[in-house]
DNA sequence: ACGAGAACCTGTTTGC
DNA sequence: TGCAAACAGGTTCTCG
Protein backbone atom coordinates (compact mmCIF):
# COMPACT_ATOMS: atom_id res chain seq x y z
CA UNK A 1 0.00 0.00 0.00
CA UNK A 2 0.19 3.15 0.08
CA UNK A 3 2.07 4.53 2.49
CA UNK A 4 1.47 7.97 4.00
CA UNK A 5 2.76 9.94 0.99
CA UNK A 6 0.65 7.93 -1.61
CA UNK A 7 -2.00 8.16 0.52
CA UNK A 8 -1.97 11.84 1.05
CA UNK A 9 -1.06 11.94 -2.79
CA UNK A 10 -4.56 10.01 -3.85
CA UNK A 11 -6.52 12.42 -0.90
CA UNK A 12 -5.43 15.53 -2.53
CA UNK A 13 -6.26 14.25 -6.37
CA UNK A 14 -9.84 13.51 -5.13
CA UNK A 15 -10.23 16.65 -3.36
CA UNK A 16 -9.28 18.09 -6.44
CA UNK A 17 -11.98 16.40 -8.86
CA UNK A 18 -14.85 15.34 -6.46
CA UNK A 19 -15.08 17.84 -3.78
CA UNK A 20 -18.79 18.97 -4.01
CA UNK A 21 -19.87 16.26 -6.23
CA UNK A 22 -22.91 13.90 -5.52
CA UNK A 23 -23.20 10.46 -5.76
CA UNK A 24 -25.51 9.18 -7.94
CA UNK A 25 -25.02 5.82 -7.37
CA UNK A 26 -22.77 3.05 -6.50
CA UNK A 27 -22.26 -0.45 -7.34
CA UNK A 28 -21.77 -3.04 -4.89
CA UNK A 29 -20.17 -6.26 -5.56
CA UNK A 30 -19.40 -8.13 -3.06
CA UNK A 31 -20.62 -8.15 0.57
CA UNK A 32 -16.80 -6.90 2.33
CA UNK A 33 -13.42 -5.80 1.64
CA UNK A 34 -11.45 -7.13 4.90
CA UNK A 35 -14.48 -6.63 6.94
CA UNK A 36 -17.85 -6.20 6.46
CA UNK A 37 -18.88 -3.03 4.85
CA UNK A 38 -21.76 -1.03 6.23
CA UNK A 39 -25.31 -2.30 5.65
CA UNK A 40 -27.09 -0.80 3.29
CA UNK A 41 -24.05 1.43 2.22
CA UNK A 42 -25.74 2.16 -2.02
CA UNK A 43 -28.70 3.51 -0.19
CA UNK A 44 -26.77 5.43 2.06
CA UNK A 45 -24.28 6.95 -0.28
CA UNK A 46 -26.70 7.61 -2.99
CA UNK A 47 -27.51 11.35 -3.25
CA UNK A 48 -25.19 12.57 -1.04
CA UNK A 49 -22.58 15.09 -1.89
CA UNK A 50 -18.31 14.40 -0.76
CA UNK A 51 -17.76 17.44 0.98
CA UNK A 52 -14.67 17.71 2.17
CA UNK A 53 -11.46 15.28 1.72
CA UNK A 54 -8.90 14.81 4.66
CA UNK A 55 -6.62 12.21 5.58
CA UNK A 56 -5.43 10.79 9.56
CA UNK A 57 -2.28 8.03 9.14
CA UNK A 58 -3.46 6.10 6.06
CA UNK A 59 -6.64 6.60 6.30
CA UNK A 60 -8.25 9.00 3.92
CA UNK A 61 -11.50 10.84 5.23
CA UNK A 62 -14.21 11.87 2.86
CA UNK A 63 -17.02 14.06 5.21
CA UNK A 64 -20.57 13.66 3.91
CA UNK A 65 -23.50 16.31 3.35
CA UNK A 66 -25.53 14.35 5.95
CA UNK A 67 -23.27 14.40 9.05
CA UNK A 68 -21.33 11.30 9.00
CA UNK A 69 -17.54 10.48 7.44
CA UNK A 70 -16.44 8.06 5.12
CA UNK A 71 -13.20 6.40 5.77
CA UNK A 72 -11.39 4.43 3.41
CA UNK A 73 -7.95 2.34 4.06
CA UNK A 74 -6.08 1.45 0.69
CA UNK A 75 -4.62 -2.19 2.54
CA UNK A 76 -1.73 -3.18 0.72
CA UNK A 77 -2.89 -3.37 -3.00
CA UNK A 78 -5.93 -1.23 -3.09
CA UNK A 79 -6.35 1.94 -5.59
CA UNK A 80 -8.53 4.56 -6.22
CA UNK A 81 -8.90 5.00 -10.32
CA UNK A 82 -10.78 8.10 -11.41
CA UNK A 83 -12.06 7.36 -14.68
CA UNK A 84 -15.21 8.05 -16.60
CA UNK A 85 -18.84 6.18 -16.90
CA UNK A 86 -19.76 3.48 -17.25
CA UNK A 87 -20.00 1.63 -14.22
CA UNK A 88 -21.11 -1.32 -15.45
CA UNK A 89 -19.07 -4.09 -16.40
CA UNK A 90 -16.31 -3.29 -13.90
CA UNK A 91 -12.95 -2.42 -15.17
CA UNK A 92 -11.47 -5.75 -14.12
CA UNK A 93 -12.28 -8.70 -11.43
CA UNK A 94 -11.16 -7.01 -8.14
CA UNK A 95 -13.30 -3.76 -8.87
CA UNK A 96 -15.18 -3.92 -5.61
CA UNK A 97 -16.99 -0.41 -5.54
CA UNK A 98 -18.18 1.91 -8.52
CA UNK A 99 -19.06 5.77 -7.25
CA UNK A 100 -21.11 7.39 -10.15
CA UNK A 101 -21.13 11.08 -9.67
CA UNK A 102 -23.19 13.70 -11.26
CA UNK A 103 -20.65 15.25 -13.65
CA UNK A 104 -20.14 11.94 -14.61
CA UNK A 105 -17.08 11.23 -12.83
CA UNK A 106 -16.76 7.35 -11.57
CA UNK A 107 -14.26 6.13 -9.13
CA UNK A 108 -13.75 2.70 -8.85
CA UNK A 109 -12.42 1.32 -5.78
CA UNK A 110 -10.02 -1.50 -7.14
CA UNK A 111 -8.13 -4.05 -4.22
CA UNK A 112 -6.48 -7.49 -5.00
CA UNK A 113 -5.78 -8.82 -1.84
CA UNK A 114 -8.99 -7.07 -0.16
CA UNK A 115 -7.37 -5.33 3.12
CA UNK A 116 -8.73 -2.67 2.03
CA UNK A 117 -11.38 -1.05 4.28
CA UNK A 118 -14.10 1.34 4.15
CA UNK A 119 -16.61 2.54 6.91
CA UNK A 120 -19.33 5.22 7.67
CA UNK A 121 -19.68 6.73 11.11
CA UNK A 122 -20.95 10.36 12.50
CA UNK A 123 -18.38 13.29 11.61
CA UNK A 124 -18.60 14.26 15.15
CA UNK A 125 -17.43 11.19 16.73
CA UNK A 126 -15.11 9.93 14.30
CA UNK A 127 -12.05 10.26 17.24
CA UNK A 128 -13.62 7.47 18.73
CA UNK A 129 -13.59 5.28 15.90
CA UNK A 130 -11.57 1.91 16.78
CA UNK A 131 -10.04 2.46 12.97
CA UNK A 132 -9.16 6.15 14.88
CA UNK A 133 -9.11 5.65 18.48
CA UNK A 134 -5.81 4.28 19.39
CA UNK A 135 -3.59 6.25 16.49
CA UNK A 136 -0.16 7.84 17.17
CA UNK A 137 1.67 11.26 16.09
CA UNK A 138 1.16 12.56 12.59
CA UNK A 139 4.79 12.80 11.48
CA UNK A 140 3.95 15.56 9.59
CA UNK A 141 2.69 17.46 12.52
CA UNK A 142 4.35 20.21 14.83
CA UNK A 143 4.33 17.11 18.01
CA UNK A 144 6.44 15.19 15.80
CA UNK A 145 9.78 16.25 17.73
CA UNK A 146 13.08 13.95 18.91
CA UNK A 147 11.84 14.81 21.96
CA UNK A 148 8.19 13.22 21.79
CA UNK A 149 10.06 10.35 19.80
CA UNK A 150 12.03 9.53 22.20
CA UNK A 151 9.13 9.54 24.84
CA UNK A 152 7.27 7.08 23.06
CA UNK A 153 9.99 4.90 22.02
CA UNK A 154 11.69 5.06 25.99
CA UNK A 155 11.87 1.81 27.79
CA UNK A 156 11.26 -0.41 24.32
CA UNK A 157 12.98 -2.98 23.49
CA UNK A 158 11.51 -4.21 19.79
CA UNK A 159 13.92 -3.09 17.29
CA UNK A 160 13.44 0.79 16.44
CA UNK A 161 12.12 -0.26 12.92
CA UNK A 162 9.01 -2.23 14.34
CA UNK A 163 8.59 0.57 16.49
CA UNK A 164 8.12 3.23 13.90
CA UNK A 165 5.54 1.24 12.22
CA UNK A 166 3.54 0.74 14.84
CA UNK A 167 0.98 2.99 14.55
CA UNK A 168 0.46 3.36 18.25
CA UNK A 169 3.21 5.31 17.90
CA UNK A 170 4.03 6.71 14.87
CA UNK A 171 1.28 7.06 11.39
CA UNK A 172 2.07 6.77 8.48
CA UNK A 173 5.55 4.76 8.19
CA UNK A 174 5.26 2.01 6.53
CA UNK A 175 7.94 -0.65 5.55
CA UNK A 176 9.37 1.22 2.79
CA UNK A 177 9.82 4.74 4.42
CA UNK A 178 10.75 2.85 7.72
CA UNK A 179 13.61 1.71 5.60
CA UNK A 180 14.65 4.86 4.04
CA UNK A 181 14.17 7.06 6.99
CA UNK A 182 16.84 5.01 9.33
CA UNK A 183 18.90 4.80 6.67
CA UNK A 184 18.90 8.49 6.12
CA UNK A 185 19.37 9.12 9.49
CA UNK A 186 22.51 6.51 9.96
CA UNK A 187 20.44 4.18 12.70
CA UNK A 188 20.58 0.60 12.44
CA UNK A 189 17.29 -1.01 11.83
CA UNK A 190 17.65 -3.53 14.79
CA UNK A 191 18.78 -0.89 17.57
CA UNK A 192 16.09 -1.14 20.22
CA UNK A 193 13.59 1.59 19.94
CA UNK A 194 14.83 2.47 24.00
CA UNK A 195 18.20 2.89 23.48
CA UNK A 196 17.75 6.22 21.24
CA UNK A 197 19.98 9.18 22.17
CA UNK A 198 18.55 12.41 22.14
CA UNK A 199 20.55 13.48 18.84
CA UNK A 200 19.78 10.23 16.93
CA UNK A 201 16.11 10.82 17.93
CA UNK A 202 16.26 14.19 16.21
CA UNK A 203 18.10 12.96 13.46
CA UNK A 204 15.16 10.14 12.95
CA UNK A 205 12.41 12.78 13.03
CA UNK A 206 13.84 14.80 10.49
CA UNK A 207 15.07 12.49 8.05
CA UNK A 208 10.97 11.15 8.38
CA UNK A 209 9.81 14.08 8.04
CA UNK A 210 12.20 14.53 4.93
CA UNK A 211 11.40 11.46 2.94
CA UNK A 212 7.75 11.83 3.50
CA UNK A 213 7.97 15.60 1.95
CA UNK A 214 10.31 14.53 -1.09
CA UNK A 215 7.93 11.07 -1.83
CA UNK A 216 4.66 13.70 -1.57
CA UNK A 217 6.23 16.30 -3.37
CA UNK A 218 7.10 13.09 -6.48
CA UNK A 219 3.71 13.02 -6.38
CA UNK A 220 3.82 9.56 -4.07
CA UNK A 221 5.80 6.37 -5.31
CA UNK A 222 4.57 4.02 -7.03
CA UNK A 223 4.61 0.19 -7.00
CA UNK A 224 3.32 -2.40 -9.56
CA UNK A 225 -0.03 -2.18 -7.89
CA UNK A 226 -0.22 1.64 -7.09
CA UNK A 227 -2.07 3.51 -9.44
CA UNK A 228 -2.37 7.39 -8.64
CA UNK A 229 -5.86 8.62 -8.17
CA UNK A 230 -5.64 10.52 -11.72
CA UNK A 231 -4.10 7.82 -13.32
CA UNK A 232 -0.53 9.30 -13.06
CA UNK A 233 2.03 7.14 -11.69
CA UNK A 234 4.44 8.73 -9.09
CA UNK A 235 7.78 8.68 -9.20
CA UNK A 236 9.65 8.66 -5.91
CA UNK A 237 10.24 5.20 -6.14
CA UNK A 238 13.14 6.00 -8.22
CA UNK A 239 14.94 7.99 -4.97
CA UNK A 240 14.97 4.94 -2.76
CA UNK A 241 17.84 4.44 -1.50
CA UNK A 242 17.55 0.98 0.41
CA UNK A 243 14.19 -0.35 0.16
CA UNK A 244 14.25 -3.03 -2.91
CA UNK A 245 18.00 -2.52 -3.21
CA UNK A 246 19.55 -5.96 -1.33
CA UNK A 247 22.43 -6.47 -2.39
CA UNK A 248 23.67 -3.70 -4.50
CA UNK A 249 25.80 -1.23 -3.49
CA UNK A 250 24.83 1.81 -0.65
CA UNK A 251 24.91 5.09 -2.84
CA UNK A 252 26.93 6.65 0.46
CA UNK A 253 29.93 4.28 0.92
CA UNK A 254 29.43 1.32 -1.84
CA UNK A 255 29.20 -1.36 0.88
CA UNK A 256 26.35 -4.18 -0.05
CA UNK A 257 23.52 -3.52 1.38
CA UNK A 258 21.85 -6.05 3.16
CA UNK A 259 18.33 -7.97 3.86
CA UNK A 260 17.41 -9.00 6.48
CA UNK A 261 13.69 -9.84 8.13
CA UNK A 262 12.05 -8.38 11.55
CA UNK A 263 8.45 -8.96 12.24
CA UNK A 264 7.49 -10.75 9.27
CA UNK A 265 8.92 -7.37 7.01
CA UNK A 266 11.79 -6.99 5.34
CA UNK A 267 14.44 -4.55 5.97
CA UNK A 268 17.06 -3.47 3.96
CA UNK A 269 20.25 -1.50 5.50
CA UNK A 270 23.95 -0.62 4.95
CA UNK A 271 26.06 -2.43 7.40
CA UNK A 272 28.59 0.30 7.01
CA UNK A 273 26.49 3.73 7.62
CA UNK A 274 24.00 2.39 10.25
CA UNK A 275 24.99 2.07 13.56
C1' DA B 1 1.91 -5.23 29.16
C1' DC B 2 4.65 -6.16 25.47
C1' DG B 3 6.38 -8.24 21.43
C1' DA B 4 6.63 -11.79 17.90
C1' DG B 5 4.16 -14.40 14.64
C1' DA B 6 0.13 -15.86 12.17
C1' DA B 7 -3.81 -14.72 9.61
C1' DC B 8 -6.30 -12.32 6.09
C1' DC B 9 -6.07 -12.73 0.11
C1' DT B 10 -4.36 -12.66 -4.63
C1' DG B 11 -0.79 -11.81 -7.95
C1' DT B 12 3.98 -11.83 -9.33
C1' DT B 13 8.68 -13.20 -8.95
C1' DT B 14 12.18 -16.50 -7.83
C1' DG B 15 14.33 -20.92 -7.50
C1' DC B 16 14.77 -25.74 -8.14
C1' DT C 1 9.19 -25.47 -19.11
C1' DG C 2 6.65 -26.22 -14.87
C1' DC C 3 5.54 -26.08 -10.41
C1' DA C 4 6.11 -24.60 -5.67
C1' DA C 5 7.80 -21.47 -2.55
C1' DA C 6 8.72 -16.88 -1.39
C1' DC C 7 7.39 -12.32 -1.44
C1' DA C 8 4.51 -7.89 -1.82
C1' DG C 9 2.83 -1.25 0.37
C1' DG C 10 -1.08 -3.14 6.26
C1' DT C 11 -3.78 -4.21 10.14
C1' DT C 12 -5.66 -7.29 13.61
C1' DC C 13 -5.75 -11.24 16.41
C1' DT C 14 -3.58 -14.81 19.18
C1' DC C 15 -0.19 -16.66 21.86
C1' DG C 16 3.84 -16.83 24.86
Amino acid sequence: MPELPEVETVMRALAAKLAGRRVVELVQRRPDLRFALPAGLPGRLAGRRFDRFGRRAKYIRVDLDDGHTLLLHLGMSGRLVLDGPPLEPPSGPHEHLSFGFDDGSVLRFVDARRFGMLDLWPSDRLAEHRWLAHLGLEPLGPDFTGRRLRALFAGRRSAIKSALMDQRLVVGVGNIYACEALFRARIHPSRPAGALAVEEAGRLVRAVRTVLRAAIDAGGSSLRDYVQADGELGNFQSDFRVYGRAGLPCVVCGAALVRLVQTGRSTVSCPHCQR
